[in-house]
DNA sequence: CCGAAAAGTTGACCTATGATAATAAATGGA
DNA sequence: TCCATTTATTATCATAGGTCAACTTTTCGG
């Protein structure tokens, strides 16, 4: 792949010429269109994806067949379906392009050698799980103390750049609420503001 | 530290007998009483625990004053505020001791100059913070699609030997639902089994 | 072993959010 | 540009879980 893109993605990583032809040689990019499935609920995951451009959503479905959104992904954010990829077992979610995007594919393979031969990128992803922890730690403070209406408020002033990409009703899927009392909330909020 | 100590905590690390010299140095023991409060709430946060007995848990208290329970930590586990830890910032929760406990505790420095230091050690924690992850990942999916009961039932069959350890008031708290409700949900499994 | 404090239960009532259904508005392909 | 489809809104009614208050049971220090 592209050796200018790699450097893009790993630049706090600071990895020298040599390495980033490394690393190049272990990512695929992947143009993926609007409403495909990069992982599938039930079958086995394989690989992450960084986000070179667009935007996409994990969710899943319960026995109910209702959705749910766990996480949105855009510029600069990787997504996978962690439980999955970290233990090679099927997909507990399926991860859905919701704009027309471009992916760079990072196998389960490629990186396991990659960390063995590359402490900066082991650093590298063990200071994104670390953000990554902090921020489930956060949304999960969110989720026990917030009312529907504080989510949501929190929601689009942490990511406006999300809220601008995404539908209402992803957006209330992400939250644990249905899209009629997101509607609701949105008309509480409009109307005290005018 | 006793170094045997250290041994069975990065047991899975393999560490050589070298290695575990430099990193017992680098652990403290501590003992704490029940009810003792390791990490306040407005702090900075300069550690994480590895719990060698005992019971901990991690809560924050809400604008109305509410407890809302994140996490237990049991035997072997660790546990910190970390978006504090991480960033070497202010805690946004507390970390109770729930029952008297043997703790070993690692400042945020002793773990920076251990990661740099010993490779080994840094893919110890990248392997817990994905394991962390992937949990976080089915806790937010159980946050967003279970009922009371149905949580209530999961943590009971998930962490059978945390629910002998804490209070249920302890339990609602960490379901995101009040102690009656917690009472009225036993009281129905309870019937039902009779 | 006792009594106070902590923990748990129960009942009556309340409220935020869900369910359903109808409608309105926005979007996007031909 | 138009129409079909998707998305968002609104109203009505239902319900899970919250609140408050009284009461019971358990725990634990003296």
């Amino acid at each position: 792949m592209d050796k200018s893109l790699a450097y893009a993605i790993f630049r706090e990583a600071d990895l020298s010429e040599q390495e980033v032809n490394e690393v190049s040689n272990h990512l695929t990019k992947v143009n993926c269109k609007k409403g495909e499935l990069v992982i599938q609920q039930g079958e086995l995951v394989s690989c992450k994806y960084y986000i070179h451009s667009g935007c996409l959503r994990s969710f899943f479905i319960d026995e109910q067949g209702k959705e749910h959104t766990l996480q949105f992904a855009i510029k600069g954010w990787w997504i996978s379906d962690y439980p999955g990829y970290f233990q090679s077992k099927p997909a507990i979610m399926n991860i859905e392009c919701i704009q027309d995007s471009i992916l760079i594919k990072m196998t389960k393979t490629s990186r396991d050698h990659l960390f063995s031969n590359f402490p900066k990128l082991e650093s590298f992803f063990r200071l994104k799980f670390e953000n990554t922890i902090a921020s489930f730690q956060k949304r999960t403070i969110a989720s026990l103390s917030y009312t529907a209406k504080e989510k949501y408020i929190q929601f689009v002033n942490t990511y406006a750049e999300i809220e601008q990409n995404v539908k209402n009703y992803h957006i209330a899927s992400y939250l644990g609420i249905t899209k009629e009392s997101l509607s609701r909330i949105r008309r509480d909020i409009a109307q005290k503001d005018a």
